[in-house]
DNA sequence: ATGAAAGCGCTAACAT
DNA sequence: ATGTTAGCGCTTTCAT
């Protein structure tokens, strides 16, 4: 027997007896077919080891049952979780995943896109490096599912995954602030959006009532960061924020220890991201500080090592692959035909305290 | 102009005025084609926004420039870094990567698999959960090239790529006892392979003088450990060897716990990979034990976090990026032809010395 | 319920 | 160098 070609319908029809439309009907489950007949089929398909091939059956269908994920940077623990959360849930519903890295450039997200469109995924979950412009996205959006993860568009109305990072950040500022702190470092990656400078954001947000549109969740964070101030009537001193400039740990550990060794520095640091923290827990041991006795620590999003070193980190967790999850479960949806108007899903952030915000309420400066 | 259908090169034909077969040779960058019409064709191909259809170029060519990636759990950092090595290299060669879990379980790895295989990719890389039977894995192999990553297969001559896991452990452990050890504790999930248990598989290892065949790499650690006690003649104790049952964090700690306190205990711990380590780490804060003076701590693989607590944690670092690079490119070789013989790359792997193990030639008991 | 035939979008002979 | 034609493996009318 020649096993060198795989089966294909025609063979499984030709070993059965019967039309490849009746082969078709039973292997691939649609149409009628009698029992007798579905039997000899299976039989000739078992026998021949028929393997149905998705490309054949995509290209006339117009779906494959695959959809792309663009992330940032896969290795990174935020999307290696989003992306386990995803895997699952297209798991149990049969579709594949295919996954591209935009390391936060458009060129390279563009890209990305590009290659997945071409092998005519059936919808798309990204998290935008760009949360202005995005042309493409919004051309995208017109022919292709689409949700956003961890970030939004402006003008890109589609279904979206987040959390309420200036919420979140609003309360753990406010958080520090009750426990005697009035010297709160931030450590971030504000890249260059809009805004002139860290401080026209911050004339623009008090402008607006401490409300703003789409930004980068670091800006968000910011925001909720000065929304906590200005609500506590404590005043904001900028030389408090080290703006780290490039997206990296190096940098971050060279800008927080700046801000960590400059006169009348902070108590409190407060970090924005997974890679802000790692930078700037490396800064702290660097400088020789003790937590929480010199300097205390509070990090956006949580990491695996946060419970098991001394002091533990308090962290805001967001709940990642469910965040994953429910972006694969919205995509699906619309996948399926769901038209309705696009949802913006706000998932609850976890506050974790485990010791290293020291309370100075009672204690000598 | 109706743009709701996605342009076809017969549409883009019909624009420039030429047949489909010019209108694809411009397109699909294959056989003759002058200038003058080219520029006709893409022209149109412009106006049109046409974006080939990779299906229907891939069901005529047999080739899908997609390959498939079953991990063990991306969302541990040893896959999701070698994902990204993966992924680059894929990347610069215009491919595509899908991608599963198979959560350590044969079926999910068999279900994987197929769902992969019915897409058609091009080949596979794999970390096969199963380092003994695998039927399917060999089957397979005739068909389609593949290559195994960190673990290999008794068996199946393919291409793989991983580190000398006994070598390293070896030259670890010697290290430890030339540093005053004799009580070296090793934390390891040891799951049942075709040994009936601990002593026999010591047994085995010794009578073939070191030397055995594919196995999980933390067995093949294992007998990197024992190869160093005999080499240097210090009896083996398999009180210290904490087999944990059940690849989770919390069973983890439990099983280093329990080392830990019993008498007599192990003066510092080996464990066996990323996820032993943490549960170890934790069951150290637990107990109290300071570290390095009370126990030391070496890790095999290496986590973001060992640089920056204190003590810093000695680990030894496989090149996990590379490891999955060097995967993706043996690879696409086989896809582009390669029918030389099986090759086993080993990437050699860094001892980090961070200060989580003591010294203790001079020290008291 | 089943079969014959058309065709998804593209490439690969085979002509010219 | 270009056009014509025949499929790749499957689904989907349309008959029967």
């Amino acid at each position: 027997m020649n096993e060198n070609r795989k089966a294909t319908i025609a063979d499984v029809a030709r070993e059965a007896g019967v039309s490849t439309a009746t082969a078709g009907r039973v292997l691939g489950g649609y149409g009628y077919s009698s029992g007798e007949k579905r039997d000899l089929v299976l039989k000739a398909a078992e026998m021949l080891g028929y393997q149905p091939n998705q490309l054949a059956r995509s290209l006339i269908t117009g779906q494959t049952r695959t959809i792309g994920f663009v992330a940032g940077d896969i290795q990174s623990p935020f999307f290696a979780k989003i992306l386990r959360g995803v895997s699952d849930v297209l798991d149990t519903q049969g579709f594949g995943l295919l996954i591209t890295n935009s390391d936060e450039a458009v060129d390279g997200e563009v890209h990305s896109i590009r290659l997945l469109m071409e092998k005519q995924i059936d919808g798309l979950i990204i998290s935008p490096c760009d949360t202005e412009g995005a042309k493409h996205l919004k051309k995208l959006a017109q022919t292709t599912p689409m949700v956003l993860i961890d970030r939004q568009v402006a003008g890109l109305d589609v279904d979206s995954v987040g959390v309420d990072n200036a919420g979140a950040a609003e309360l753990c500022v406010r958080n520090l602030i009750d426990t005697g702190h009035e010297r709160i470092g931030m450590v971030a990656e504000l890249h260059s959006g809009p805004w002139k400078d860290v401080g026209s954001f911050v004339h623009m947000v008090r402008a607006r009532g401490g409300e703003a549109g789409p930004m980068y969740p670091s800006w968000q964070r910011f925001m909720g960061y000065i929304r906590a101030h200005d609500a506590a009537g404590l005043p904001l001193d900028l030389s408090l924020i080290a703006r780290v400039n490039s997206y990296s740990i190096e940098d971050t550990k060279i800008a927080a220890k700046q801000l960590l060794r400059q006169p009348n520095g902070p108590t409190v640091l407060f970090t924005t991201d997974g890679l802000m923290t790692e930078g700037t827990m490396a800064a702290i041991f660097e400088t020789g500080l003790q937590m929480p006795e010199d300097i205390s620590l509070i990090a956006f999003d949580d990491l695996d090592w946060m419970s098991f070193v001394r002091p533990g980190i308090d962290s805001i967790a967001q709940p990642r692959r469910k965040m994953g999850e429910t972006a694969a479960r919205m995509l699906i949806e619309r996948i399926a035909g769901n038209d309705g108007p696009p949802r913006r899903e706000m998932l609850p952030v976890r506050h974790n305290e485990r010791g290293s915000v020291r309370d100075i309420r009672n204690a000598r400066r």
